[in-house]
DNA sequence: CGTCCTCTCTACCAACTGGTAGAGAGGACG
DNA sequence: CGTCCTCTCTACCAGTTGGTAGAGAGGACG
């Protein structure tokens, strides 16, 4: 059945459950059935269905900080950051759009798990941060990319529901589609 | 606690449950205590939890297509009617987002209730499609305009999450923000 | 060999889930 | 008065929920 650990594929597993069903209609049982596993393997990883969201967010948070980082540091010499940066997030969209359906999940348990999130992303925003205003930028200034990054992830997300939705409408993404999606996030980061 | 009739109430306090939490996230118990009565109450009026999201979309439905079609009928002479659906849609998802936000929940509840949303929206929908396209138009026009208010539509639930998401992340939507997402509807609606 | 540690299991539990059965309050109407 | 009808209630039910207690298998290591 797998490579991966026990713990992997529960996270895993998690992601899923709570991506596409939503965290709240996803029980341990479910998550445990999907794995393979007792619902006590599942409690014995994760202490709680609290721990074992922070879990799924941490390494959700990790595994797109991990490919944003990779797209920036890879990038045709010449190419545009925020443009790198747009055009890695469109294809995690395809390839794994539970991790951005996910965040939107995660905000709607209400204010706790809300800052569980920020606690997991704030490190990464920072450093974007940073990184994108220049190193003599102002701490103003800072705050002022910092928001835009938050704005922008917002529309990310929400550009991952619409994907999420036209499919289940039958009238999946076209090419068309993406290219007005990347356009209008292009938009949104520099705007 | 109301003029407003039982049955009515309960559809309320269903719709901002299953909005804000979940279809499946949201118990009988959950919205009869919303209501002030006992769950046996609850289904006494909808026979089952399924009879219950039944009704609260064809509500929400007949709501936001009231609302459409007076935007439409009452609109400053000479105004373009797509300006004028969208500007109810914007005002629409600042007053009643849940009425949104709603078609997003119960897509995720799997086929059937897809298509209990899509027999519910489908009269409306061809009627929207047949008055656009206008009089004399061929049936792959109207089809095609009728694929086009589907896109359009997954984009305004895209942005009322959009909205969601951002008011759970302390960057509320701004005005700037309004005029761009304005723009991008009329841009889908028309483009 | 024995002892520890890691891991998954069976067996429970109280609380809650959607749903059934049926009583009874209160008005309308003959 | 009595008999409906409308509406909400109490009392249940079996199945599922997140979680606890603890047994036991299997390897590592002295």
């Amino acid at each position: 059945m797998s490579g991966a650990s026990t713990r992997e594929r529960i996270l895993a597993a998690a992601l899923e459950g709570f991506a596409r069903r939503g965290v709240e209609a996803t029980s341990l049982d479910d998550v445990a059935a999907a794995v393979g596993v007792r619902k006590q393997t599942v409690l014995y990883w994760f202490r709680s269905k609290d721990a074992l969201v922070s879990g799924v967010v941490s390494a959700a948070v990790d595994e797109l900080g991990v490919a944003l980082e990779a797209a920036v540091a890879g990038r045709r010499p010449g190419q545009d950051v925020v443009a790198a940066v747009v055009d890695e997030v469109l294809r995690l969209g395809a390839r794994r759009p539970d991790l951005l359906v996910l965040v939107r999940e995660v905000t709607r348990l209400g204010p706790s798990a809300t800052a569980t999130l920020g606690d997991a992303i704030a490190p990464r925003l920072e450093g974007a941060a940073v990184a994108l205003a220049g190193p003599d930028a102002t701490p103003a200034t800072v705050e002022a990319v910092r928001r835009r990054l938050l704005e922008a992830g917002a529309r990310v997300v929400a550009t991952a529901v619409e994907a999420e939705l036209r499919t289940q409408m039958a009238v999946p993404p076209t090419r068309a589609w993406l290219r007005s999606r990347r356009a209008d996030l292009l938009a949104a980061l520099s705007g």
